[in-house]
DNA sequence: CTGTTAGCGCCTTCAG
DNA sequence: CTGAAGGCGCTAACAG
């Protein structure tokens, strides 16, 4: 038809030989409008395959249909389910997602944030770990705070309370201090802990949560039972091999997270060892496919898709008056095939 | 400071004492301002947390910076990887991305594009299986054909050619062909496939290569060798129990995808079957976790990142002229320990 | 009910 | 180099 780059109201209202105000009401159904009318307009943005163009439907004023979810790795299980169970409410509500990816890197995060508050996101979820770091702390919370006063809302799951925003708050620290427990009433007596990047708020409240149950058991954790990788399947595996080559005694080898717990068993079979004869291995999440894994992984359950439903929640309710709602989600302790009782006889 | 929702460039300009294209111009760099003009602006800019309002800028006709990625579900492993990879190459090129999950909803993912239209995304990456529906595929024709008159890119990852969209296509068919193949030539004869909703092209595909090979073997895929089941894990898991309870004699289970096979061999254990020393199982795809799981999965490994990089090099990609370039992505079998020679005597 | 008109916030010719 | 003015597409008052 035209060769204009877009078709906008206008064309349409012409073609319908009625005013731009009619075409408008008639296609949002704002205000009755005379039947004929009305059909004549419709059928017109029909035939031109009209679309409204959301910018400028924002920029009047009008709506503010998306909301944002920063994460740090979509094609991680965990972030792909909170995320998942974010946008189930968002779609819900008839919004769209953005979803934007900061490949744990905190100035992508910053970023992220700037680009959400640009496109006037009505809610912003921040997903995962925030980074322990004081001045990117007092960054993001200086980006975050003029976007709330523009009318914008946020949540945030795991996150320091500094940004005072609603948050989601899975018990890491009470789940692994549980995980801690149940495993020193299975009998094991030495740990080892493969950890991620000691930065990320998520790996520092899990860590602390195991110290804390087992200084409460008369076991010190001291930092040659520590053993850092990147945050996922592989970093587990390289700490692993390094807790290996340091010849560590642990009987049960607590990881903070279950893809990190993957890398463990794999690196722990390579070297010839039974999960869990030789060493029992836990994880942490309950990612879809750790019950999948043989052994199944015996982990720290959270409700992965409810953490992001929650968040959602919080961040569309605008209820709540001042900032700081705190939701608590419990872990749960799954008692699974990866962990048994310790053997008799020391390994290696 | 004040209590407009939102600061504006005026502000901006209004503090900086400068005047509004002044401002615009010192702050996008456009051209050359005095220099301590440029230093008012952008210190009150800071100051006053200034964000510009993109909708007012892609109004304005000057930027275009979002694209968006369809999928049906963020949470499955394979969509979540080749997101991955299409949101690190937009994010190399400085362009968020709007994540529309469609929850294998035909008429959802319709909407999405609609959406995506609107925000004038400057591409869309159409990921994953498209349905089997002749009016369903008219329909988003439809609605692509618009976006691109509109000066729109779109790319697609196993589409139909009907779209006339710049695609990637992952071999389905001809991966399928070769794992069917490599099975035979492992000394299996009697096979079973467990396989997802038929509508799906990636399906459709992947059985129609199963089924070719084989015959191209002398053996016939029967309707009653065909077991479906959604396409997910759990699906995996019930086409499974559906071939126990029909007592099929299969040595080799093919099925159409990494998630389904994991059910399949969870189904398989409860039974009491080994695999592979029972029977072997096939996947699709090589998920990050398919060499995880024990057994590790024998199957057909796709780059998958590199799919969803490549889809979205393709729709940011302006040239190419005339519609419909086509990347063939082939698939390479992977054997691993899912899959053995079959044992002599039969199972069950 | 319907049409006219004034912005929403920004960028970009145009003059100066 | 800087300022004033028009317009991007749409909605929401206003008048008719």
């Amino acid at each position: 038809m035209s060769d204009r780059p877009h078709v906008t109201l206008e064309d349409v209202a012409r073609t319908a030989e009625v005013s731009l105000a009619t075409a408008s009401r008639a296609i949002n159904g704002t205000t009755r409008v005379r039947d004929d009318l009305r059909e004549r307009v419709l059928s017109a943005a029909a035939e031109l395959a009209y679309t409204p163009n959301a910018h400028a439907q924002a920029l009047a004023g009008a709506s503010r249909r998306t909301v944002g979810v920063v994460c740090h790795d979509i094609s991680d299980p965990y972030f792909a389910a909170l995320t998942r169970g974010a946008m189930r409410v968002a779609d819900r509500h008839g919004l769209v997602v953005m979803l934007a990816g900061t490949f744990a890197d905190p100035d992508k995060e910053l970023a992220c944030v700037s680009a959400l508050r640009a496109q006037r996101a009505s809610a912003i979820v921040l997903t995962g770990s925030a980074f322990e770091n004081r001045s990117w702390e007092r960054a993001m919370a200086a980006e975050l705070e003029p976007y709330r006063r523009g009318g914008g809302r946020v949540a945030v799951v795991t996150r320091h309370r500094s940004l005072r925003a609603d948050t989601v708050s899975p018990e890491n620290r009470g789940g692994a201090r549980a995980m801690a427990e149940a495993m020193h009433r299975l009998g094991h007596r030495r740990f080892a802990v493969v950890t991620g990047p000691a930065h990320l708020t998520t790996v520092a409240d899990r860590v602390a949560g195991f110290r804390e149950a087992l200084a409460g058991l008369g076991i010190e954790l001291s930092e040659r039972d520590l053993f850092e990788g990147s945050f996922d399947r592989d970093g587990g595996r390289e700490a692993t091999a390094a807790l290996l080559a340091a010849k560590h005694k642990a009987t049960c080898v607590l990881t903070v997270a279950d893809v990190m717990a993957v890398g463990a068993i794999g690196a722990l079979r390579e070297a010839g060892l039974s999960v869990p004869d030789d060493v029992s291995v836990t994880g942490f999440d309950d990612i879809p496919l750790a019950r999948d894994l043989t052994p199944p992984l015996t982990t720290v359950a959270l409700p992965l898709e409810r953490l992001g439903e929650e968040a959602m929640e919080l961040a569309l309710d605008a209820g709540g008056g001042s900032r700081g709602r705190v939701r608590r989600i419990p872990g749960e302790v799954l008692l699974r095939s990866s962990t048994a009782k310790p053997r008799r006889r020391r390994r290696s």
